[in-house]
DNA sequence: TATTCGGCAA
DNA sequence: TTGAGTGCCGAATA
């Protein structure tokens, strides 16, 4: 039996910690309080005064959905559907064939049966005021929060809106509790906005009364500009006339709705689903009833403490930019190429961005390969202001640049680069920035030149900018950056909207609402993203293995696990059985000892965090081009910010705990993969798992979100033709023996206070740290690391005679990997005494 | 002058 | 919970 196969829902304690949430939360399963005693209404808003801004961001929590969502998963994937959620007491209205949601009046659940001719409908509006918690083929299930109907009111639905629809659209008639949920949940949010105007900031709302009793707090009132009493009263500007570049007939969103008006489905339709869908397509309209809004100026540097006190009050701000009648910054000169043609979902996703004619600020979540960079350069040519775009790395910061210059009709002039090794400005007025995190959020000493460069960037104000990869950033780097860095509005970019800890929420408030979310299905169903088959390989562990593996302790029984012969069998199968059908194969490995061994012994490439730059580079390549590079080997490395070639086949042999996120950016490197295969399969992605280990549990965890997002795993037991495979590794005893002797001594070498005689030979550099020290380490570095240094050039010796002997000169010198390890180890050294 | 290395921090 | 990997700075190298 391996072992059960359930989450732990992890995360809840700290959301019990705010006595608030605590009181009104009557178990770890229930989603943020639909009965909840919670009032974010204005009247009461004077009550919650008292609270500090922890609590506050608590009752926005996401954590509880994802504790739930944990629970969810630990069950197998159908019957929680029918287990708790047995709906059949339920009144159904006459008409129920017709319509596609189920409402779960406890939970505030929602269930889509998305083989409903509705489905598409629904599912856009569900994605809009609901979070999705997971998507598996016929059944897909949204829960109502705080935070999503939030982010509703944000793209400019209104809570009646919001319950008519979901009212048609629903088998049963709403439940008093949503319905009043809901109403309580929109109330207070989106009535006030936070609006950059001719470079001063305005709190904006269209209820005078609200503003009145803003200014009347100790914290913001204050913190008005003097001299502005009163409050201005203007018209609410209209959406007409704003085109986001690069839709089919430039369409702004007016067009897109009409569009969506468009997409109704062909036949079968009778008057009632009309009736639907035209509540459907009308739902946007009613946002700018209001004929006039008011507002009051605040100092430049109290924006940060007004959100907080805001959202203290339950009134979180909404951040819009009205870049049209930004009269004070300078027009930037850039469009979309024409050959620039936006996708469907990216349309969508704009256009929630600029709902109302304003950009808002806000996440949107795609999954790799689908063109989050074109979603950010086109909503950079929409505002047409200054830009700036962080990014996690220098290798995606020079991308970035590129795509912009490949889409865009900018001056290369224009768009300048700021990391360590280029310092750049642009030469007139305005332009774009692209730029990491760490560069501005440095807080030690700087370069010259780079305390220059944030000068400039911080003396200047920005329309837009693009935060890359938003989920690795930490919130106080975030912080860090918003503060420092004066912008109108902020778009973050992520494939996955999903840490392992609670950093995730923090986002909502730093940045702004989840404005759109894709559904990897469905952008797979239009060929937008590959179609990955996905399996996980149960490997059984030998028996000398298993033995080792139940005495051990933790750290070693991981090593065991992956160093596992038969996985070891597997891999090798897999590889030569893709390698075989023409596929581009990656294996990746968190364990860099286990990278090696394998990448070793079965003469593959590989690159780990030691590998040079340039090796590096000349090994991709060599995969991308060399049809006889076929298999590249990855450490963490090929996690983040590696520009990968496109593969077709990803195999996994170790990976990090239970983290979901890895898994789901794995997946991401074969979802650009198109080519096609007499399954229907683009792409194909075996995780290898060592039965009875703790590895099955990582497993299942891992996959609870590409579960979630409908991918079925396929579990294989046994690989068809494994013992025949010619030249199958470790087949013998003799040999499975020796590999455990090694993974032993490995692991106690690994482990082991180092002398200090080390030290000194390795200074001599005399390949490799201490060749000759103690015996078991002498056997293990004489036998595998003095081969590290030459194993990667080995398939390249034909490629590139003139390159490799630049790697043998440098073989027997000093290698990043020993210098690394010798640094490691030292440190260790110096920790024990 | 441009590139590379070591140290440091998170 | 640890480790592998990151980017930046300043100094050294050729």
């Amino acid at each position: 039996m391996p072992p059960k196969r359930k989450a732990p829902s992890s995360g809840y304690g700290s959301v019990k910690a705010s006595k608030d949430s605590a009181a009104s939360t009557p178990g770890p399963a229930t989603p943020q309080s639909i009965d909840s005693d919670d009032d974010f209404s204005g009247e009461e808003a004077s009550e919650h005064e008292a609270e500090n801004i922890e609590n506050a961001v608590n009752k926005f929590s996401i954590e509880k959905y994802q504790a739930r969502r944990a629970g969810i998963s630990g069950r197998d994937s159908a019957s929680h559907h029918f287990g708790n959620n047995d709906f059949s007491y339920l009144a159904l209205k006459p008409d129920h064939d017709n319509r596609p949601l189920w409402i779960d009046p406890q939970k505030g659940r929602i269930i889509l049966e998305s083989f409903s001719p509705l489905a598409g409908h629904a599912q856009d509006f569900l994605t809009t005021v609901a979070e999705p918690l997971s998507r598996p083929t016929f059944l897909h299930e949204y829960s109502l929060t705080p935070h999503s109907l939030y982010a509703a009111v944000s793209v400019g639905l209104d809570p009646k809106d919001i319950i008519n629809v979901l009212d048609r659209l629903s088998k049963i008639p709403i439940p008093d509790n949503i319905r009043e949920f809901i109403t309580k949940c929109t109330q207070s949010y989106g009535k006030v906005k936070l609006v950059l105007k001719n470079t001063k900031h305005f709190v904006e709302s269209s209820d005078p009364e609200m503003l009145q009793r803003l200014l009347k707090d100790e914290v913001i009132g204050p913190l008005r500009i003097q001299g502005t009493e009163g409050i201005t009263t203007e018209s609410a500007p209209k959406m007409g006339g704003l085109v986001i570049p690069g839709t089919k007939n430039a369409a702004g969103v007016q067009q897109a709705t009409d569009q969506r008006a468009g997409d109704r489905p062909q036949d079968g339709e009778n008057a009632h689903q009309e009736d639907i869908l035209r509540t459907l397509t009308e739902e946007d309209d009613d946002d700018d009833d209001a004929d006039a809004v008011h507002a009051f100026e605040i100092a430049d540097t109290g924006v940060e403490s007004v959100q907080k006190r805001c959202l203290e009050l339950g009134l979180p701000v909404l951040e819009e930019y009205d870049f049209r009648n930004d009269t004070a910054n300078a027009n930037l000169e850039i469009d979309l190429k024409p050959a620039a043609q936006i996708r469907s979902y990216q349309e969508k996703s704009l256009s929630k961005m600029f709902g109302n004619g304003r950009a808002k600020s806000g996440i949107i979540v795609l999954p790799c390969g689908a063109g989050k960079t074109l979603v950010g350069i086109t909503a950079a040519c929409t505002i047409k202001k200054g830009v700036i775009v962080l990014c996690t790395s220098s290798m995606s910061v020079v991308q970035w640049r590129q795509e912009f210059l490949k889409w865009s009709n900018i001056d290369p002039a224009d768009i300048a680069v700021f990391t360590s090794d280029h310092k750049e400005k642009f030469t007139r007025n305005t332009g774009i920035i692209v730029s990491t995190y760490s560069m501005v959020t440095q807080t030690r000493s700087r370069s010259y030149d780079a305390g220059k460069m944030m000068e400039f960037l911080q003396n200047r104000e920005w329309g837009l900018m693009i935060l890359d990869e938003v989920h690795v950033v930490p919130a106080n780097i975030f912080r860090k950056v918003t503060s420092s860095i004066k912008t109108h509005s902020k778009l973050g970019l992520t494939a996955t909207l999903l840490r392992e800890d609670d950093k995730i929420r923090d986002l909502n408030f730093l940045i702004g609402p989840k404005l759109y979310e894709a559904n990897w299905m469905e952008l797979a169903e239009q060929g937008h993203i590959a179609k990955v088959q996905c399996a996980e390989v149960w490997c059984p562990m030998t028996t000398e293995f298993y033995s080792e593996y139940l005495r051990e302790s933790s750290r070693k029984r991981a090593l065991l696990y992956i160093m596992n012969p038969r996985k070891f069998q597997a891999c090798q199968f897999l590889i030569d059985y893709h390698e075989k059908r023409g596929d581009k194969i990656i294996v990746f490995s968190d364990n860099v000892y286990a990278l090696h061994a394998y990448a070793q012994k079965l003469n593959k490439a590989f690159i780990f965090g030691g590998t040079a730059q340039q090796e590096r580079l000349r090994i991709l390549e060599n995969f991308q081009h060399n049809e006889n590079i076929n298999t590249l080997f990855l450490s963490k490395i090929g996690d983040t910010s590696l520009d990968l070639p496109e593969a077709t086949c990803l195999i996994q042999i170790s990976s990090h705990y239970g983290s979901r996120r890895q898994e789901a950016q794995r997946l991401g490197r074969i979802l650009r993969a198109k080519r096609r295969n007499d399954e229907g399969f683009n792409a194909f992605f075996y995780s290898l798992v060592s039965k009875d280990t703790q590895e099955m549990y990582y497993s299942s965890k891992r996959q609870a979100f590409l579960v979630d997002q409908g991918y079925a795993f396929k579990v294989i037991t046994h690989l068809q033709g494994i013992e025949n495979l010619p030249g199958l590794a470790f087949s013998t005893p003799a040999e499975r023996r020796e590999l455990l002797q090694n993974v032993m001594i490995q692991n106690e070498d690994w482990d082991e206070k180092i002398s200090d005689d080390l030290f000194h030979r390795n200074d001599k550099g005399g390949g490799g740290f201490g060749p000759a020290k103690k015996k078991p380490a002498a056997r293990r570095t004489a036998g595998s690391l003095s081969e590290l240094a030459g194993g990667q050039d080995m398939a390249y010796i034909e490629q590139n005679k003139s390159k490799n002997k630049e790697l043998k000169k440098k073989k027997g010198e000093s290698n990043p990997f020993f210098k690394k390890l010798a640094r490691d180890q030292q440190k260790r050294k110096q920790a024990l005494e």
